[in-house]
DNA sequence: AGCATAATCTTGATATATCAAGTATTGATA
DNA sequence: TATCAATACTTGATATATCAAGATTATGCT
């Protein structure tokens, strides 16, 4: 096994050597994807945003007129549900999105992006694009596609099996 | 290129296809570390401590007897600066960490992990390392590897040529 | 109809993160 | 030896996240 003078051994200074492949891969996944939204967020600032509010007008975007059911956002965004009122309290603050209560079923409450929400993120689009792209530019294409289907397998598991012995 | 369909697209039931798999690769990215993050907080919050605080924790038990300046555990958290201070001052109240300002050059706080807090990262070693293997279990070791390159290979990128055209 | 239960948010208390400014100490310079 | 800049934190203000409890509305059962 000995990982030990790995890249990310030396980049946090570790004497020691992880005591396995496994911890190595599952602390440098959680720091590749801190580098990733730190850079993600210089982009999104600009616009006053931030990556999760980015995150949900892109849900708001991608919906009907209507917009979605208020759970409906956290579920996309594998936020915990009491966080999403006032995630999107924020946005509506900023105007850049709406709440409208169904008259059907009055408790639920439709969010939808406005008109200037559309232009934020529209403003977005090129950016983010072009930071996801300089994020995995180390990675080939052939390669970004292994890197989704691991990713993939590795939150598959966690969506089925949840309590593994 | 045409990645509709893809577990991620489906995961977050996205109509439209990403637009590159750059796009969708690095949204893998930060999702699955987060489902990983997760599981790991599920773990540490048992013994009262956050996932930062454990890594703090780690952190210091790999340092020497007299511990680290406060910004050199920021610098290896990869955390901004201003926050370190007070997660020491939450381990310091959980008696996890203690404080001592350095007497040769005075600007310099020395923290320590106690006798204490000792045990607590000793009593998480299993478990973290057993989460690890758990969530990292559908790819085999070779994968696992493969991954690790990857994310090295992303995250060198950003030490490098932070701005690229 | 009446009541218990569930679904869908909302709110309050608390913890944590983030940014800018402030403090103390040291080292370098005139 | 004052002074200026740099280092290493610390603090205050503000924003955001998290957890548990509460409010409102709908649904199913008798």
């Amino acid at each position: 096994m000995s990982t030990i003078g790995s890249a990310l051994a030396r980049e946090i200074k570790q004497t020691k050597p992880f005591r396995s492949v496994s911890e190595e891969a599952a602390i440098g996944l959680m720091r590749t994807a801190d580098v990733i939204r730190r850079s993600f967020s210089a982009v999104v600032e600009g616009e006053g945003i931030t990556v999760q509010q980015y995150n949900v007008l892109r849900i708001l975007r991608g919906a009907g007129e209507r917009g979605l059911p208020t759970l409906e956002i956290a579920d996309r965004l594998v936020e915990h549900a009491p966080g999403i009122t006032r995630m999107i309290d924020r946005l509506i603050a900023k105007k850049l999105a709406v709440r409208d209560r169904c008259a059907e079923d009055r408790r639920i409450v439709y969010c939808a992006i406005t008109g200037e929400g559309r232009k934020v993120v529209g403003r977005l689009d090129d950016p983010m694009l072009h930071a996801c792209r300089s994020a995995l530019e180390p990675l080939d294409t052939g390669g970004q596609r292994t890197l989704m289907a691991m990713l993939d397998a590795i939150r598959a598991r966690d969506a089925g099996e949840t309590t593994k012995s």
